[in-house]
DNA sequence: CTGAAAGCGCTTACAG
DNA sequence: CTGAAAGCGCTTACAG
């Protein structure tokens, strides 16, 4: 049997309340001979405090989780993305003392029981779509500190951090444009009115309306974010679209897929036709030609999301709005200017 | 306040007892009646049970740890390797009704720590060194069930799953040896007596065993597995071992940065020089040439892991000795025949 | 089939 | 600066 917190007040001849102020670094309360004494004996047998029953004493569990959506029932898929994302918020807030419990939800109803079974004091919502943030209510997650990353969601109850997504479409398109591409394709998931990619969309459109370019709808190409979707995204596109010049991708791996079904189709990148990629994942750049595409900053993402918690664990003063990230666009091989008809 | 499981009882007029009864599932000592009336309250109320009073009470927390090196202080990187056991045991905990929790460990202190603090009914380490392993006693882990991946240590406190390393590097060595290869480097970070390098390296000098070929111990090329270190690699491999016709890289990234350095010292892949990587991760079919690599399946590994654990919490016997799953050499693009002196 | 009671290992006012 | 006591929300023998 490990020592429990009476052995050790015993041991040291005082009662458990004090050994918990001394545990819990409540200075004001404890001597400095018995605090000694007892951080002595605390280190010598090796005692560490129960969490479950400082949770349920303390209705404090110290326990963040990390909800990431299961659409599988055999696997969660950590994207690329969300693996780099993971394991910044683990050392941030083990740094502070708090723990991180994975999960993923498989149906809404889960969110729920996550957050409170285990009396979670925080939670980061991961790669959820807006809808979701939407739809949750107070009696859903009582007062459980929420952050969600990537949401466009106004749900005032889950803070938000995200990149500029509207900046990235936009200078994806734009740098395009520079280099005198008009045709040129969208390549991305189905979105809803809200979004990261929804606004990557608007973003790409209102790099058009800067430069008083007209862009046809009909070189909206919805393509899952996966290697294979793209490959039969780029054959479409060299089939059916044989005037597109160049193209903007939500996601690098889609990108490089298309890549390979314009290579299948005869076509070069970027001689025949220029790609621009998103997030810089590490595929970016082990692609022959590296691809051009847009980077943010996923530390700095992940930093952010536990900087809010904590303050909103500590009753610090929450942001007005969204926090919103800088993102930029990393030039490599695949983008080169639109060929003059011959 | 949401309810709790005396709520639960008052409403329905019985004791605390019997809701906890029926929320466990213990048919035998409640009626079929007031089994269902009581859930119909549970289910009305949205009612979870307290995680913490439960694992406080019961001496079980129906947590798995999840225990991963962190080197650095600021983020555990996960490996694409160690990303993709992540989801797959989360899911397959969860469908037994475990938590998972994530940990960085810094210190070896901290697994004691991470396994007593919330109660831990049992842990996958993942990543760790032999040594690592072979340090933990009984004092430090107590009963908790311990799985261990890609371990070769062989304390008997931690199960093991592995892939079969030894046959991998042998596998690649004895393909190149059938292509005629015989100036074969062998690079990978430093290893000790045990662990999967190690395996691996033993592999690859069998397979010379096995067709009676002699290897030159200066074509081993310690570096770190990452694509920088590659790239240096290669630079030093073609500059100082010309000889080298062929290369064996215990991990993706590392034979994908080698193929870089080689291509910027002039030699072509696999023209000049063949290379097989290891693990089969995504950026193996992504680069150009694809590269031909040994695959391990990580789905398999993960599952083969919550197997033991759920084993060994449920008393069921535990195997002999370590599980070992095979794995196969994938051949793309970046081996060819030996080409004849000129 | 059901309940009363003790206990899991802490924290938290409160009193001194 | 220190302690006695109640309580957090469950489970577990035990008795009936």
């Amino acid at each position: 049997m490990p020592p429990t917190l009476k052995d050790i007040a015993s041991e040291a001849g005082v009662s458990p309340a004090t050994v918990s102020n001394v545990i819990n670094g409540v200075q004001a309360r404890v001597s400095t001979d018995t605090r000694d004494r007892i951080l002595r004996i605390v280190e010598r047998h090796g005692y560490v405090p129960s969490a479950s029953a400082r949770s349920l004493a303390a209705r404090s569990s110290r326990i963040v989780g990390l909800l990431v959506p299961a659409a599988d029932k055999d696997s969660l898929t950590l994207s690329p993305h969300t693996a780099g994302v993971v394991g910044t918020l683990e050392r941030a807030l083990r740094r502070h003392d708090y723990h991180l419990m994975l999960r993923g939800i498989a149906r809404p109803a889960e969110v729920t029981e996550a957050l409170r079974s285990w009396n979670l004091d925080g939670a980061v919502l991961l790669g959820f779509h807006d809808a979701d943030i939407d739809r949750l209510r107070r009696r859903h997650v009582g007062d459980v500190a929420l952050v969600a990353m990537d949401a466009y969601s106004d749900n005032p109850l889950a803070l938000a951090v995200r990149s500029d997504d509207h900046a990235g479409g936009r200078l994806a398109a734009r740098r395009l444009l520079d280099l005198g591409h008009r045709r040129i394709a969208f390549a991305g998931p189905a979105f809803s009115a809200t979004g990261v990619v929804r606004q990557r969309y608007e973003g790409f459109r209102q790099a058009f309306a800067d430069v008083g370019a007209v862009w046809d709808e009909r070189l909206h190409c919805v393509a899952d974010t996966t290697r294979t979707a793209g490959r039969d995204a780029g054959l479409r596109i060299a089939a059916s679209l044989p005037e597109v010049t160049a193209i903007v991708a939500t996601a690098d791996a889609l990108a490089v897929g298309i890549m390979e079904g314009l290579a299948a189709a005869g076509k070069t990148v970027p001689g025949d036709v220029s790609i621009v990629g998103y997030d810089d994942a590490d595929i970016a750049s082990f692609v022959t030609p590296k691809l051009t595409t847009v980077a943010q900053d996923l530390r700095a993402k992940s930093a952010v999301a536990v900087r809010l918690l904590l303050d909103r664990l500590a009753g610090r003063p929450r942001p007005e709005t969204a926090v919103t990230l800088e993102v930029a666009l990393i030039e490599r091989g695949t983008t080169a200017p639109v060929r003059r008809a011959a």
